[in-house]
DNA sequence: GACCTCATTTTTTTT
DNA sequence: AAATGAGGTC
């Protein structure tokens, strides 16, 4: 799709004109590449231009920061800045802006922090540790704990996602059992042990005024639920809602949307049922399948026709998804002619795939394909090891497109906990932030200590730093000084009066030792002191501190992302909503795609049909008859493909057009 | 008691 | 890529 197009709001087809300006509630269901964003951008436009509500007045709804931004970028095209609704993000940015507001509904006070997955994993973990001491609960250890921690911490945010309060949770494990899980032992085990963690995990997040991503929109849906009056307000705040990829939407966001359409009934819901990808993330497709049944009188509009893919690509994606009996009938079709054939290759092993494709990717290079519309979509993480060595081989430029990768790097979390302790080493609230930095650079603090640290803070009820100062005040050797030193750097820094966040930034790194100990490291070709200029720079674009956490907790990759020149390498997962000339789909195996004994194939079949239908013009499937020592076939959705859109082998054609 | 190095192992998918 | 665990040294 060419930029002029995209952005032509004009120039919309009949279907799509209707479905923007159809009034009340509606749903549309639009299929992979039929200008799902475009009628969402038009509806906003439609809404301020020929109805003529205010933009103040509007609000849009996305899961990503790329879709949001996407989407304000188009309607400030179409409308200029200054009649962009300003209430245009994703679910957890609209929960944020408002839990912030009000944030005594969650018992918390102004100036909470965010805390991300890792975060939360590191409160479960001591949570876990502490009723192992106590003898309430068996974890284990190494391995068996660390699974145990993600796994309890990611059905604690599936309660949430469910509108599950703490008091609730044991109640309803057997169902969640029945609905995710494998239902074995440690399965059932797990979701016991998160619901006994739930209360306890909350309480902590409370005390050190903090909240997770799911208690952005958790409390105030909670609240809105309770409080009539609450919710009224909030209600009044807004005449029309969008809200876009609803096929993905959980619970909780169904509710918070429903909850503020409720009064007016104006919603403008666009997805697609076929590209349903997150029910581990407590999505239910049954929110899009059955609008009408929440939303009584709601219109539904279908988009059936693809501006994206040639007819071979669309014929297999349309066989792929046909086999799944519960979709809402909808077969895309297209003007575009029938293209090439999609491929399929085989390979030995995994390393002859990566290189396969490496060498294919370089033939297509050579002959004229510009790099940034070549995407390699994968299952899983992993299988981009191999594809990255061979691509480096060949000299291929190429970029992992990881959308939460930089926020999340151990160097950028490090610097901005040290400012964190800055800002407030007396607050417990800071205490995440002064176990993460206490020790790096090593200075002798080591679990040991930390514990009588920990033991002071708790019998006086001080902050862990203010808990630390007592301890080192006037302790002698080697040792002490230097953590003295550091205590007197973070207490001088609190008193502020460096310039900009990315100046303290720099300072803190510097006087911390921080820098001193990467500038050691990097000769060794570590990336830390890059990572780290690019935050400095970033954060001077920030009035706050809050405002630098906030964005960092929720994870919006650095601008600059979108680099031209290199060939993309994503799981299909980060790929959805992204179309490419090239799509190179790997590892599709029948014992790795679809997942073997998965709780949910149909959603597997829905992931197949995401990836097919990113390509515009070329689509090659490989896979390997062995992988890690273990012998496959190929994957069954290669089967579902009508042969006559189906080549074996590379295909030796000319190149098409983009 | 703390810290270093080395090897091992891991992963569905992510706001 | 990063988070562990073991085993050895200071």
């Amino acid at each position: 799709m060419s930029l002029a197009a995209d952005t032509d709001i004009t120039g919309l087809t009949a279907v799509q004109q209707a479905a923007a300006r159809q009034d009340g509630a509606v749903v549309v269901l639009a299929g992979a590449g039929t200008g799902k964003t475009r009628t969402l951008v038009a509806g906003v436009v439609d809404r301020i231009r020929r109805r003529g509500l205010p933009p103040s007045r509007i609000l849009a709804v996305t899961f990503t920061n790329r879709a949001a931004d996407e989407m304000r970028v188009r309607i400030a095209q179409a409308l200029g800045a200054e009649q962009t609704p300003s209430w245009i993000g994703t679910f957890h940015g609209h929960g944020r802006r408002q839990l912030r507001q009000d944030p005594e509904i969650a018992g918390l006070r102004a100036g909470f922090d965010i805390c991300d997955a890792e975060d939360s994993r590191r409160i479960i973990k001591r949570l876990l540790g502490e009723a192992m001491q106590a003898g309430a609960l068996e974890a284990g250890g190494g391995d068996e704990l660390r699974k145990r921690i993600k796994g309890i911490t990611t059905r604690i945010a599936l309660f949430k996602d469910d509108l599950v309060l703490p008091e609730q949770a044991m109640g309803v494990v057997q169902t969640f059992v029945a609905r995710y899980g494998q239902a074995d032992a440690e399965d059932q085990s797990l979701w016991q042990m998160a619901a006994a963690l739930y209360a306890p995990y909350q309480a902590v997040l409370r005390e050190t005024n903090r909240a997770d991503f799911g208690d952005l929109l958790f409390y105030p849906t909670v609240a809105m639920m309770r409080d009539e009056a609450y919710r009224r307000d909030w209600a009044a705040r807004f005449d029309a809602l969008l809200a876009d990829e609803f096929q993905d939407v959980n619970r909780l966001q169904f509710l918070w949307l429903k909850l503020l359409s409720r009064d007016h009934g104006q919603i403008l819901s666009v997805g697609d049922d076929a590209q349903s990808i997150y029910s581990w993330r407590g999505a239910h497709v049954g929110f899009i399948r059955h609008f009408s049944r929440e939303f009584p009188g709601a219109r539904l509009i279908a988009l059936e026709e693809n501006f994206r893919s040639t007819g071979h690509i669309l014929a297999a994606a349309n066989a792929v998804i046909a086999r799944d009996p519960e979709r809402l009938e909808k077969t895309l079709f297209t003007r575009a002619g029938a293209g090439e054939p999609v491929e399929v290759v085989a390979f030995t092993g995994a390393q002859d795939e990566a290189q396969g494709i490496a060498l294919e990717i370089g033939r297509r290079l050579l002959a004229g394909v510009p790099p940034q519309e070549i995407a390699i979509l994968y299952r899983y993480n992993f299988l981009s090891r191999q594809l990255e060595e061979q691509l480096l081989r060949l000299k291929i430029p190429y970029e992992l497109v990881n959308d939460t990768g930089f926020w999340q790097r151990a160097c950028i979390r490090d610097a901005l906990a040290l400012l964190r302790l800055a800002e407030s080493p007396d607050d417990p609230q800071s205490d995440e932030a002064f176990r993460r930095v206490i020790n790096v650079p090593a200075r002798g603090v080591g679990a040991k200590t930390l514990a009588k640290i920990e033991a002071l803070a708790q019998a006086r009820a001080l902050s862990l730093f203010a808990a630390a100062e007592d301890l080192y005040i006037q302790a002698t050797g080697q040792v002490a000084q230097g953590v003295r030193a550091f205590l007197m750097l973070i207490r001088r820094e609190g008193l502020g009066g460096e310039p900009s966040l990315g100046a303290r930034l720099r300072g803190l790194g510097e006087r911390s030792g921080y820098l001193p100990m990467l500038r050691l490291a990097a000769e060794d070709g570590s990336t830390g002191l890059e990572n780290l200029e690019e935050l400095y720079g970033l954060a001077d674009g920030f009035s706050t501190v809050e405002d630098l956490m906030d964005h960092a907790a929720l994870g919006s990759a650095p601008a600059g992302d979108q680099e031209v020149g290199r060939v993309r390498l994503m799981t299909i997962h980060a790929a959805k909503g992204l179309e490419y000339a090239h799509v190179f789909l790997m590892g599709w195996e029948e014992t790795l795609f679809p997942a073997p004994g998965t709780a949910n194939p149909e959603e597997e079949r829905r992931l197949a049909y995401v990836a097919l239908t990113r390509g515009r013009r070329r689509v090659s499937i490989t896979w390997c008859r062995w992988r890690n020592g273990r012998a496959s076939g190929v994957s069954g959705f290669v089967e579902d493909i009508p042969p006559a859109s189906l080549h074996r082998g590379w295909r030796r054609s000319p190149l098409p057009q983009l």
